[in-house]
DNA sequence: ATCGTTGCAAAATATTTGCAGTTGA
DNA sequence: TCAACTGCAAATATTTTGCAACGAT
């Protein structure tokens, strides 16, 4: 049951999924990506956007977003800790730059057993462009 | 784009769903309510749970939780504001009773223009079944 | 030359939906 | 009564995978 770890080629196809990855501030779909990539890359498949965000999450240059499980997969490319405001209205997801020190200081200790490593949050409620116009 | 809000029923199958949700522990996706339901009420179709999940979610008896997005969506009956701790090696997702009062606190406030109405918190690493196996 | 990666297409998995009949209030 | 609900099955949506060719190191 180990994970072999191999070694990683910086391919063509994965550097140009980074880049539209960063270049987003939408928290994108493996979907909306693969649009944006063909688009430089014509001859690029949607199997190969999901590979790559698999292994970009993998090797920590990308970030699975939590939020409501049982949607479709979005992804962040900022990888610094930050929390995440998603409306229930528009179903967008902001980056939010408030911290909270007190989740920073739980990484890295035992919670209830657990050994934590990493957390992630999900803010919800009625965005701002949402709010200011009812 | 005005949701009508319906005049639920109270009917047998979504009972019984709420019912074995809340006798869960594990946080069951809607495939794995199915095969408890249906021990239960052999007639129930896996299109019937879905709905009411869904219904069950909208009126706040349940929560579709925070996870990785993109997975096969996980259901809590435990409605209570709670962290969660999801296993980076089994993936199992854990009720915590830790309480952060800093979240809490920022419910009903507006977070960089954005109003808050509800939080939800994924601890991530590995749990204490997975850390004292190695 | 090696072996990780790709494109393609099919398969697998997960969720939603149309419809005709059923049922709770 | 009658609109909400159900079972069924088909349709969609999302993600993964087998495979032969390709290409980074």
């Amino acid at each position: 049951m180990v994970k072999i770890q191999c070694q990683r080629r910086n391919t063509r196809q994965r550097q140009v999924v980074l880049e539209e990855l960063r270049a987003s501030f939408s928290h994108p779909t493996a979907g909306d990506l693969y649009r944006t990539v063909v688009a430089r890359m014509p001859q690029i498949s949607l199997g190969t956007v999901y590979r790559n965000l698999e292994i970009l999450q993998e090797s920590g240059q990308a970030i699975r977003l939590a939020g409501c499980t049982g949607q479709e997969a979005r992804y962040d490319g900022r990888t610094d800790p930050h929390l995440h405001f998603q409306c229930c209205k528009c179903a967008r997801i902001s980056d939010l730059d408030t911290m909270l020190p007190l989740l920073d200081e739980l990484v890295g200790t035992t919670v209830e057993g657990h050994e934590v490593t990493a957390y992630q949050v999900v803010l919800r409620g009625t965005c701002r462009a949402c709010g200011s116009s009812r």
